[in-house]
DNA sequence: CGGGACATCACCCGATTGGGGAAGTGACTG
DNA sequence: CAGTCACTTCCCCAATCGGGTGATGTCCCG
């Protein structure tokens, strides 16, 4: 707290350039922290740490090139201790959890404010973790323990694009009565009336992209 | 462009107050722009924009509260002359639609830069409508032709959340051979090959939200 | 007034889905 | 090594869906 310690030196990865100014915007206006860089997608995020080492990261999830997550794990991979926070907008608890087992820190959303965001960035550079109780409770609610595996998160995937289970067996080599076991599954864990309701229940977790 | 020339006044709208942060930084960097009011809704934008009258708007679609389309409409509805610039995440093409059909004089992603949210500022001070091309082919080559109706909206809504042809008839106290004539003009207008890839369709189109 | 779009309903029939239960394989783990 | 989990396959059968075709009434527009 002294006024020679050194600033919080910070990262921010977004796609959206504007959001990236408005967290500039903020940074800089803080005396204890500054900026050091920007990306606006995971390659670009996992250059510029290695050349910057930053602090503290502040991570979008859903990029174009490579999402947030992957970005995570490949950092964390290199830098144990990075210290990274998801800046993102809502995009489901599963996104979250992900995130969280990556190593994320903290976990803010776009719609938060000016003091949650500098709040989580101090507390995560004095190496706490920070993740928003609204965020924790839905975490704990879903994902823990009917998540799905991931040969039924291929199959939905071609389902949420209008393919029968016929031909989901055919192009993944394996027999309709499989693709049908796999449904079943789906939507007992997802609580889904149909197949329809279990890919727009995907969707909303994040378990599933678009 | 005289330096006694009186600024362009401008309101933002968006419920991510870092993002309007952004668009504020920008805007107060520029020595004929100053930013006169934020909302976070497009109940508060209403307020805003009676109180303020600014020059340009700058929009945001997907709001809790109130959207931005009926925002839009609420406001040309009692000021003619509103000249409102949508700034967006992707969203659909009949999103963008709807908002020019509503009176909107510009459409922006927020993926976009400075540069261009500043040109299309300008623009619409001046009168001029700006659409991206990306945005303008996109509307064409979709929309016009296969609107769905507002009936079949509805119908595709209650699809995506599950129910099954009988249970909707009953809900909307219609025959299921109804449901069924509606679902199969909905799938041949957006080409899907069944119920929950109509879903998936209309949720990227931005026809449905979730 | 003659379309044209919309919403409604009907019938037939094959294809697809979903619910039930059962069971074999391989891999990983306590 | 016994147990668990993911993945796989099979059977039966009722319910639902989707394609084809046609028809009625209404409302609005030219």
């Amino acid at each position: 707290m002294s006024d020679t310690a050194p600033p919080i030196r910070i990262l921010t990865v977004d796609d959206h350039p504007m959001l990236r100014e408005g967290v500039a915007s903020v940074i800089e206006a803080q005396p204890d922290m500054v900026l050091i860089g920007e990306a606006a997608n995971g390659r670009e995020a996992i250059e510029s740490f290695r050349q910057h080492r930053p602090d503290v990261t502040l991570m979008d999830l859903q990029m174009p090139d490579m999402n947030g997550i992957d970005a995570i794990n490949a950092i964390r991979g290199e830098f144990p201790d990075a210290r990274i926070v998801v800046l993102t907008t809502y995009k489901g608890d599963v996104q979250a959890l992900r995130a969280l087992k990556a190593g994320a820190m903290g976990y803010l959303l776009k719609s938060m404010l000016r003091k949650e965001l500098l709040e989580t960035i101090r507390a995560v550079h004095a190496g706490r973790r920070r993740v928003p109780p609204e965020i924790a409770t839905e975490i704990a609610e879903h994902a823990a323990d009917d998540a799905l595996t991931e040969r039924e998160i291929v199959v939905l995937k071609r389902v949420a694009v209008g393919s029968a289970n016929k031909q989901i067996a055919a192009t993944l080599g394996i027999s309709e009565e499989t693709v049908k076991a796999h449904m079943k599954s789906i939507m007992a864990k997802l609580s889904a009336n149909d197949r329809t309701h279990a890919v727009t229940i995907a969707l909303n977790r994040g378990i599933i992209e678009m």
